[in-house]
DNA sequence: TGTACTAATCAACTTTTATTGATGGAGTGT
DNA sequence: ACACTCCATCAATAAAAGTTGATTAGTACA
């Protein structure tokens, strides 16, 4: 996971990793729990070289924690990333406004 | 806003419309209300075309709507899309579980 | 009608992401 | 040591997304 510098550059780094059907399907995958990247492999049937790469976009996204056993390599869904992800929507989420000033200040 | 086919087609649109700084700083200028578009170019100082641009991917993903009025285009933001994006996110994240079954079944 | 103004769209280009096939490191079993 | 498996990384390529500078459509107003 690489550091990141404002918290928008972090929101973008995390929506942009959620933002790929295989990474959602890989997420999907370790939604029931950890995983070896061969399973994900069978299962999503994606190459490997292909899987790694996307498995690295969430890892440094901070959204999968790997562990490695022997040979195999075992992905795990990071809880914190999903808080953080609803974090920042809910302070994108536009506020309840009182008056709806439409726009009328603006330009001529 | 074009249609979507699959849950997973609909959850990368609207991640993707909220992975990238210009759009995150639209939304962001958009939360205390409607602004026109000359108000957004002024205020991000970003080419008129570009703005343009990410106000469409913003609009095809509905995460913003727009009206006309006159020779002005004024944008506000939908907070359905962020009902969506939430309940997406819900949805992604891990469930609690009883055991940790360490990927035991895996591979051999 | 003519001119000025807002904003969408288009085409050419640049930059970023994703895919593929190959190589190599590290672990396992013989 | 050797062969074999799992997987990260690399280089080459393909595809997608973003930027820029026109052009164009619609509106306003003299």
């Amino acid at each position: 996971m690489t550091t990141v510098h404002s918290a928008r550059a972090r929101a973008v780094q995390l929506f942009h990793a959620l933002s790929d059907e295989t990474r959602l399907g890989i997420i999907e995958m370790l939604d029931s729990g950890e995983r070896c990247v061969c399973e994900l492999q069978d299962t999503l049937n994606a190459a490997q070289s292909r899987l790694s790469f996307h498995l690295r976009v969430l890892k440094d996204a901070g959204i999968v924690t790997d562990r490695r056993d022997g040979r195999w390599s075992y992905y795990e869904l990071n809880p914190k990333a999903f808080d953080e992800a609803e974090a920042i929507l809910k302070e994108l989420r536009p506020r309840p406004r009182r008056i709806r000033v439409r726009g009328a200040e603006c330009c001529g």
